[in-house]
DNA sequence: CCTTTAGATTGACGTTTGTCGATAAGTATG
DNA sequence: CATACTTATCGACAAACGTCAATCTAAAGG
């Protein structure tokens, strides 16, 4: 990959898309918002995400413990929720500080809800 | 399994939850959204799922050739979305018709926008 | 420099998933 | 009943996924 993992890596669905009822979704329509909805298709994603949610900012040395899984598998889960979109992180000294990128959660809820 | 795939099997979570930055969400919360979520995670199925919302009301045999999917796969995608509750299907004659469940549909969208 | 610390990456593993051909189960019609 | 037809289920297989121990990278502080 030739950005860092850190970065949104999929840019292409900016505004995607009219709600379910409205029109049939192609194919790329789909492969798109899929990622979001899969990256959301996790337990432990789903609290990650809500932990960062509810703290604004929050490092991933606060989130291991609570979650109860290992460093590594909670990288892991960072990085695919990143690469959906839906955290950015920024590294500053040490840490590395994640929040969530409201837009993104916007693309899913509009194509649930009219 | 004791009931019929067709019937929702989950009904655990009829309102779950609060919006994603309210509440970590606990691992039994965050186990029953993420059924939802991941059933959504899947390009076959958005798109089943947008043509079913797409025509109120469907039957088996007009999503086959659109999806480009054998018949198999289209019956394995609608028993996870009729499991994780988002359609349900009605047995009428030699067809069954399916149709999304907008409450369901609903618990996803309030955790994604407040 | 060297040590420490936070986090990413790698490699391995068992499990789950998406797919389809073949087959079974349920329903209408002759 | 026999046949045709629609949908569900089974079995198999490759691909993707979640997990962690071990290792590597990058930054801070002596």
């Amino acid at each position: 990959m030739s950005k860092r993992s850190l970065e949104v890596v999929d840019d292409a669905v900016v505004q995607c898309c009219s709600p379910l009822a409205s029109d049939v979704l192609t194919e790329r329509e789909a492969h798109d918002v899929a990622r979001i909805f899969s990256a959301l298709g996790d337990p432990v994603r789903l609290r990650l995400l809500s932990m960062i949610a509810s703290t604004d900012e929050a490092c991933s040395c606060h989130l291991e413990v609570p979650l109860g899984k290992s460093q590594p598998t909670v990288s892991h889960h960072t990085r695919i929720l990143a690469e959906a979109g839906l955290i950015v992180g920024e590294r500053r000294g040490r840490w590395t500080w994640w929040r969530v990128v409201p837009e993104r959660l916007e693309i899913a809820a509009r194509l649930l809800r009219p």
